[in-house]
RNA sequence: AGUUCGAUGGUGUAACGGUAGCACCACAGACUCUGACUCUGUUAGUCUAGGUUCGAAUCCUAGUCGGACUACCA
């Protein structure tokens, strides 16, 4: 650790509190997700950022579930989200609950009406909408504003013993109907919901509303710094106004840009929408920005703390590339996957100088990047599976692959001469023809040849077979929430691709369901969870770079 | 319009009054039994206009542009 990496605001504020002795230089943070839906890789960043800076500094971090809407909220959600967090790596000081506090918050409630900071209300939410005013034209007072505490006192009760139905009442907050901050307009604390709660079950009627909730919450849990989206920068004075008239533990909130990612979207909303309308197959579809999708499609944890950490947090503004997310997966799968051979797209490659008959066992390296990495088996024979698109009967210039009079090297194996092809009457590829070298034998080769390219094939009488989809980005465009009309407009036909049958190297055979490998010039790639003891399925985690692909593209 | 936050290469992020740097992407080359990896190099940036200062991405003023807020969601 040689350089020094600069810090980030938050870091900042931090190291400032700690030079200051602020709480006794205490560092307390807290991830407060809703179990309404499924994380996702912009809840990604601020785990790692909430647990990363907790670490970092000595201190602790909690888990919250922000569980003050029954209607929502389900405990499928609350165990994905548990699941997902360990999954990335992290461990949480406490398990909480907002939930837990609510006896303590009705006492909060109460503590606010008694000093004359709360009222009940019974105006309709849409007197109450329409009494708020607006971004330029102030509010006006509830004629239930001024009620006296003791009624006040009594009906807040009545409300909690379930007296009144949904929406007949609310508790607000007596602030300011003129605040140019339209959050200080007298906001609401309470609403009545007689649902059921997933862990309170029936025991209230009352649920408080997330600015009651939070900053109580929080303060509760003695927690230094509250960290959380930009969105909620508006909410800060309120947060803070809780908080001081209660006379409570003062947290304070700070803010940071949420992430955004091209071909993607992030909202909640909208990713229940993709599921819920089956464009995709569930939360932890593979081309879900989910942390269940990444696991599901192969993404390694540390690539996603690795993408975390390099895309840094600010409070501007952002779409990041997801290429950048693509590179640190690439990055990470280079270091740690075993290369195997398979081939996606088969056509037949017969050596016509090979014996019949005859099979050859050759040492594979597993990991050219893992000095330890060991070697594997690999049968050849004289008929192999190799990609169609690495036989081209009138080459381009810079094609290094097979065309006839071509010369290339078959990964592990000979060098090999193309001398034809053979098709069948639609003019279709059927077969192609070569000769190998006898003397040119991996890794003892007198050949004296070098060769432009090598390509991967794999034994047609060895071969197993699986089951192969492809995924591709979920959009067409980079930014579908910024699009006219409907974001699923935009959604990518291609994005997901099956090949139900693909030949595979017979060692590949043994993989289990979450292994990771790379398919030599291909991809990487891991065994689903759909894989079966008979028939194996392998996501395509993420391309290799395909510097020809591009060449081509160029044309 | 009000409040509020923001603005640095195509993207993300540093520089805290003193040489605008890093990563991704792109491009060119080297290497290669993966057209991968790795390595080398190149292109490209401080929203605008004033001011303060020996010196401004940074401080001040005005403007421009962009985001957020007007749910009994969080």
């Amino acid at each position: 650790m040689s350089e020094e990496k600069s810090l980030n605001f938050l870091e900042e504020i931090i190291e400032n509190d700690i030079a200051a002795g602020t709480h006794g230089g205490r560092v307390h943070t807290r991830f407060p997700p809703e179990p309404n839906g499924y994380l996702h890789i912009g809840h990604a960043t601020s785990i790692c950022l909430n647990f990363g800076l907790a670490k970092k500094y000595n201190g602790k971090c909690n888990l919250r579930f922000d569980d003050t809407n029954p209607t929502t909220e389900e405990t499928e959600y609350v165990e994905s989200i548990k699941n997902d967090i360990r999954w990335l790596g992290f461990e949480w000081d406490n398990e909480l609950y907002a939930s837990d506090y609510f006896d303590k918050l009705y006492d909060f409630a109460v503590a606010l009406i008694q000093k004359g900071l709360a009222y009940v209300d019974d105006s309709t939410a849409e007197e109450i909408a329409a009494t708020k005013g607006s971004t330029i034209a102030p509010g006006s007072n509830s004629p239930y504003r001024s009620r006296s505490i003791e009624e006040n006192l009594l009906l807040f009760e009545e409300m909690r013993n379930g007296k009144y139905k949904d929406g007949e009442k609310t508790l607000r907050a007596k602030i300011d109907m003129a605040h140019p901050n339209l959050l200080l307009r007298d906001p609401l604390m309470y609403r009545i919901k007689h649902e059921h709660h997933h862990r309170t079950g029936g025991k209230w009627c009352i649920y408080p509303m997330y600015d009651f909730a939070h900053g109580q919450s929080d303060s509760i849990e003695e927690i230094t710094h509250s960290i959380c989206t930009l969105e909620f920068i508006h909410h800060r004075p309120l947060y803070n106004w809780f908080i001081e008239q209660l006379g409570i533990f003062p947290s304070r909130q700070y803010e940071f840009a949420r992430r955004n990612m091209t071909y993607t979207v992030m909202s909640k909303r909208k990713l229940l929408q993709l599921v819920n309308e089956n464009h995709v197959s569930g939360w932890d579809d593979p081309r879900m920005p989910t942390v269940s999708g990444m696991r599901r499609r192969g993404y390694p944890a540390e690539a996603i703390r690795n993408f975390c950490d390099t895309i840094g947090i600010a409070k501007r503004e952002n779409i990041v590339d997801v290429g950048l997310l693509e590179f640190c997966v690439r990055e990470h799968l280079n270091k740690t996957t075993n290369r195997v051979m398979a081939v996606l797209d088969p056509v037949k490659l017969v050596i016509t100088n090979y014996p019949e008959g005859q099979t050859e066992l050759f040492d594979a390296e597993n990991n050219p990047e893992d000095p330890n990495g060991g070697t594997r088996p690999i049968p050849f024979s004289r008929e192999l599976w190799i990609e169609r698109e690495d036989f081209l009967e009138e080459a381009p210039k810079k094609f290094f692959r097979l065309a006839p009079g071509n010369t290339v090297r078959l990964k592990s194996a000979y060098i090999v001469n193309c001398t034809g092809c053979i098709k069948d009457e639609s003019g279709k590829i059927t077969e192609v023809h070569a000769t190998y070298l006898p003397e040119s034998k991996s890794g003892n080769d007198t050949s004296g040849l070098t060769v432009k390219g090598t390509i991967h094939w794999v034994s047609i009488a060895h071969a197993a077979t699986a089951e192969v989809r492809l995924y591709d980005r979920l959009f067409r465009v980079e930014d579908p929430s910024n699009e006219d009309g409907d974001f699923k407009e935009y959604i990518n036909p291609d994005s997901k691709q099956i090949l139900s049958s693909v030949f595979i190297e017979p060692e590949l055979a043994k993989a289990t369901p979450g292994s990771r490998v790379q398919f030599m010039r291909k991809g990487y790639f891991c065994v689903d969870t759909d894989s079966t003891s008979n028939k194996l399925v392998f996501n395509r985690t993420v391309t290799l770079k395909d510097a020809w692909a591009k060449e081509q593209r160029r044309g």
